[in-house]
DNA sequence: AATTCTCACAACCGCCTGCGT
DNA sequence: TACGCAGGCGGTTGTGAGAAT
């Protein structure tokens, strides 16, 4: 049996209030952020540890980016996932200011569906077999989202220095794997939309992650580790930012 | 105006990994 | 090497707001 993050009794659960919110911000501010499992004593909350890191990591940290995502924060979104799959929290590192759950949750209520509309299956990338694909729109949304990227790539380009802080921050190992993705292939070159700020050092992870969801996707690893000569080169929705 | 439905998103849960002992 | 703990991650659920009926 195992034991719980921390004592269920006496400990507020659901939506944080301000006050809550405050006593947070007030002592990582100045304490920073440390121990989670203590910090609830510490900083006089009734919540779990990972609640408040939680509620820190996504919403109350100062960098984080709120509101709508841009069209090139989308795509990039759709790219990166092609190369990684759910690996949620490697692609908000591509993404400054956005957070894992947010990328989560943006994908399943947004993305999904767009690209389940455009007849391209969410989880391969690759075109639905038995969904009749409506071909007008398809064609144009195709368009539309190839014009987008050349506009997409632009402020990963301009904003570079930016963008490598962040990815910095967020792990070399998650953008030596994305290079060694992209690089893998000579023959296919174009496989990140030449603007993309995908440009980062080589490495392999050195012990990737197995969980029981990613034994299921078992394929889906070896796409993204054979990326180039395996099945995501054919991707669809990479085709679109060729 | 009231009720039901749908959707988006905040938060929780359980598992895995890394690290210290 | 084995074990326990803390942090991190991804999947799932709960809930409130807005839309539809």
């Amino acid at each position: 049996m195992r034991k719980p993050c921390c004592e269920k009794e006496g400990i507020n659960k659901g939506a944080w209030s301000k006050q809550e919110d405050k006593k947070l911000i007030d002592y990582i501010s100045s304490n920073g952020e440390g121990c989670w499992r203590s910090l609830p004593k510490a900083a006089g909350l009734r919540r779990c540890g990972k609640s408040c890191r939680l509620r820190w990591i996504n919403y109350l940290r100062p960098d984080i980016k709120r509101g709508n995502f841009a069209q090139d924060e989308e795509d990039l979104i759709v790219k990166l996932h092609a190369l990684l799959g759910n690996r949620w929290s490697l692609i908000a590192g591509r993404l400054p200011g956005r957070t894992d759950n947010e990328v989560k949750n943006y994908w399943n209520s947004h993305v999904r569906k767009k690209l389940i509309q455009m007849g391209i299956d969410p989880n391969n990338h690759k075109p639905h077999q038995h969904i009749p694909r409506p071909l007008t729109s398809h064609v144009s949304q195709i368009t539309d989202s190839s014009r987008s990227m050349e506009e997409a790539s632009k402020p990963y380009n301009c904003d570079k220095n930016d963008h490598h802080e962040n990815a910095s921050s967020l792990g070399d190992q998650t953008d030596k794997f994305i290079t060694k993705q992209i690089k893998n292939d000579p023959d296919e070159p174009a496989h990140a939309p030449p603007d993309l700020n995908l440009d980062l050092s080589i490495a392999v992870p050195k012990s990737p992650k197995k969980t029981s969801s990613e034994m299921n996707n078992v394929e889906d690893s070896s796409k993204v580790t054979e990326f180039g000569s395996g099945e995501v080169e054919s991707s669809p929705t990479l085709n679109l930012f060729r």
